[in-house]
DNA sequence: CGTACTATTGAGCGCTCTCAAAACCAGTGG
DNA sequence: CCACTGGTTTTGAGAGCGCTCAATAGTACG
């Protein structure tokens, strides 16, 4: 996902401003249309600005929590640990969505969070955040809602864990990842993965192997063209008659 | 789940008030130690009892969303609709736990929610638990936690149907539902299951057939003692290994 | 150019699904 | 009381999907 974007020219100097449209859509889902003062108080008081490398950890397993994280730009992997010590990846996220959220029952980090690359990471200190949703009752819906999304993505992944074979798994996979670019202003037919086989296997649910055979069976079937991190969608129809969705595609609104 | 419980006897009309202390924990996560005003108000203004028989919904896929709902007897299935129009059972909730969160982010319900027996259902008004979360904290961070809540269950079931087999799918569905009616007062080796093979094995993504196979062979196992609907816990411990939870429970590594 | 990592490809096997039949159970009506 | 019906559960047999193990190939980087 080394799509240019602005974030990533090191001239531009953002500071703690959200301007960037682009970007940070979770967050202007949170401070859009605000009113003049509160948005400042937002920008001044609760963002923080940060540059994360490739491997770098945003947050760690037992961390306390403190704040909520939006991707700018680049990508955040979180995962969780499992009895033997094993990962279990639980989501890729993508610029303009938000993360930590898991952490908020417990005040602890129940998953860790690293940059599959380069990233650009918005800090949101959640105390300060909640303080400000008493006084703003359209913030406290705003923050509803972005709960209700979180939950939302869980569901229908419970589903494609749940009653979808591997090919299904992984063709809903290209396509939501397709998707979310696009929403984002980003290519939709064609990006660079920034997981591995390994990572995006054990998000599935399925072997690395199964991953890569079934890519290149996409690839047989002239439904992509994949080349290691590099994929580009040729026949999204066909790839959604095989992830199995419905033919008319539902329009999810996924920002705002 | 037919344990006798106070809502289930006809003769006592508890109206509005949420005074059962078994049931309702949702609900007191909400009240408890609220002041008194804000306590009444909440008990006049946003709950509403009612009882559904076996089969009747809460509420169906497409429903405007108004009201969450809490479950003070008996259990209710939520289900959505997959493209072919089949059910994927999305969860049970037993006395005590809270649904309808689903529905906030669009405003429509995206699921259905069917009593699997008679049951006794609290409302709540989403739009007035809202607007008493704006003057008090208290309550809007509850409401945050019940939300967390929700979605470290979701997380949990991730990893279920993500990494897990058959096996230790099912005995983590009895551990857990085990440990629920504990938590409500109920008896944790022995309960009655209010779903049938097929839901439970649409709740964990395995055929029905695969269900009562291995039900059969816990059984064999002296692990537990299954009569139909009947459950019975005999080796907890042994359940848990299966499970794949680890033994001491939960030691969390503070890295750094 | 060598090392470490990631990805591809092949072979074989086991878990879980599907299909099918039979047993069991509750409710209904003769 | 029994037969009948519809639903649920059990049990069996066979097949296939996806896993594991293993070897090879490709890529990045010092």
């Amino acid at each position: 996902m080394s799509q240019s974007h602005p974030a990533n020219r090191p001239s531009t100097m953002e500071s703690l401003s959200c301007a960037c449209s682009v970007c940070s859509m979770a967050l202007n889902c949170l401070c859009k249309d605000l009113d003049a003062v509160l948005k400042t108080q937002l920008e001044n008081e609760v963002l923080r600005n940060r540059v994360v490398n490739r491997g770098q950890a945003l947050f760690e397993i037992g961390d306390t929590f403190q704040r909520l994280y939006a991707v700018r730009s680049g990508s955040v992997k979180v995962y969780s640990l499992i009895d033997n010590g094993e990962e279990q990846v639980m989501g890729f996220y993508l610029p303009g969505e938000l993360l930590g959220l898991e952490a908020i029952d417990q005040g602890v980090h129940e998953c860790s969070a690293v940059a599959l690359e380069t990233s650009s990471i918005c800090e949101v200190k959640f105390k300060r955040l909640e303080q400000l949703c008493s006084v703003q009752p359209a913030l406290q819906q705003r923050l509803h809602r972005l709960y209700a999304r979180e939950i939302a993505r869980d569901y229908a992944m419970l589903q494609l864990l749940g009653r979808k074979s591997a090919e299904q798994r992984l063709a809903n996979f290209l396509l939501h990842l397709s998707r979310r670019f696009a929403d984002r202003g980003y290519s939709a037919e064609e990006f660079n993965l920034s997981m591995s086989r390994h990572e995006i296997g054990n998000y599935l649910g399925l072997a690395l192997e199964t991953v890569s055979r079934l890519l290149a069976r996409f690839q047989e079937q002239k439904l992509i063209e994949v080349k290691r991190r590099h994929v580009r969608l040729l026949k999204r129809q066909a790839l959604a008659v095989v992830a199995g969705e419905p033919l008319n595609p539902v329009v999810r609104h996924h920002y705002h």
